[in-house]
DNA sequence: AATCCGGCCAACCGCTGTAGT
DNA sequence: TACTACAGCGGTTGGCCGGAT
């Protein structure tokens, strides 16, 4: 045991002891300057060697063992809007780490899915043309990316500056606590749009379900504690604090898309756009249940039949810029 | 029992981006 | 502006382990 580089320097496996001397050091002076840190800590490890074992494997919050159904589609929905953006991923399932998730990629779910006949790097069917799926993914992930990587950026910190400031001595906080504890701006933002299809039941989302979601986040953001940065918050949640209509009671369709267009055309100035009919049928492929009992897209358009009074040119207009936060879970449900 | 093989995953490597000087 | 140090990211490697032969 014990490979050694060129400098001295230990490689390979860490030993528990190695493990300890860097728990306790971590305790006693928090991270940071990793490359000062060995000599500190008492290691002959490279400072590279310790930030990665410290993040994949010696964090506090890391959820270990296997990877639930929820955490599987949202790894897989994310992937076919970011592709390899593994820290981004990773920034929406709070408890795994990157690492973890390019594991998990690599060896099963990729698999998975070519056994299913979807192209992984593509996530649409083999030998199907589906151009205009893959180009709206690419738009939008084109959109995210930029975003995301600033986000990803703010969760970390966001981390950093909790552990900093709950003296990260407890290793044996519980999860479920730091969500609790973490301020509204510190949690990973969630709209429930898509929750509802990835629950289990086979039934269509209609307009109903999909406005009501929205109404419902708009109601959470409206508590939001005023002092509360807004830099912080992403544009959307913005938008439905600020302009969102005040009513938030749920139950009549007509009434619902009403208010629905109205918030939808705050997003105007500054958003991407598209059609819901679209929108929905892009990812119908993402979730089995749903293209079970949907038929390319008819049942939607006869939704958006049902309704389009009530929408300019036929269009419900939807923001995309939120969309990766549509597609997980809450933030809890990610950590337990 | 021994060997082979493939899956898994921790760790490494090399590159890029960023902050500080 | 150029340079340096450092952190972070994604791809890759290598060792361990369990199942098959």
């Amino acid at each position: 045991m014990g490979r050694f580089d060129k400098e001295g320097l230990k490689k390979g496996p860490w030993t528990p002891e190695e493990d300890q001397k860097l728990l306790s050091f971590i305790d006693k002076h928090g991270c940071g300057s990793w490359r000062a840190l060995p000599a500190k800590a008492g290691l002959q490890r490279c400072g590279k060697s310790c930030r990665l074992r410290w993040i994949n494997y010696l964090r506090p919050d890391i959820k270990r063992g296997k990877f639930s159904l929820q955490e599987e589609r949202t790894i897989i929905q994310l992937h076919a809007l970011l592709g390899n953006r593994w820290s981004a991923i990773a920034a929406y399932l709070p408890s795994r780490t990157d690492n973890e998730i390019k594991n998990y990629w690599n060896s099963r779910l990729k698999k998975r899915l070519t056994k299913m006949g979807i192209d992984p790097m593509t996530h649409k069917p083999n030998g199907e043309g589906s151009s205009k799926y893959v180009a709206n993914l690419s738009h939008m992930a084109e959109w995210e990316s930029a975003r995301l990587e600033a986000e990803a950026r703010l969760v970390r910190k966001s981390k950093i500056f909790f552990n900093n400031n709950n003296n990260n001595h407890n290793y044996n906080i519980n999860p479920t606590t730091i969500s609790q504890q973490l301020p509204y701006y510190q949690q990973l933002p969630c709209l429930d749009i898509l929750k509802a299809w990835q629950m289990t039941s086979t039934k269509l989302p209609t307009i109903n379900d999909i406005s009501h979601a929205i109404l419902r986040n708009n109601s959470k953001n409206k508590k939001l504690d005023s002092s509360i940065p807004s830099s912080t918050l992403n544009s959307s949640e913005n938008i439905f604090a600020n302009n969102a209509p005040t009513t938030t009671k749920v139950g009549d369709d007509h009434q619902n898309l009403h208010e629905l267009s109205t918030i939808n055309s705050c997003f105007e100035d500054d958003h991407l756009q598209t059609e819901l009919p679209s929108f929905m049928q892009e990812f119908s492929g993402l979730f089995p249940e749903y293209t079970q009992n949907s038929t390319n897209g008819l049942q939607l358009d006869n939704i958006m039949g049902s309704c389009s009074g009530d929408f300019e040119d036929n269009k419900l207009l939807i923001n995309w810029n939120n969309l990766p936060n549509y597609l997980v879970n809450s933030p809890i449900d990610c950590i337990n």
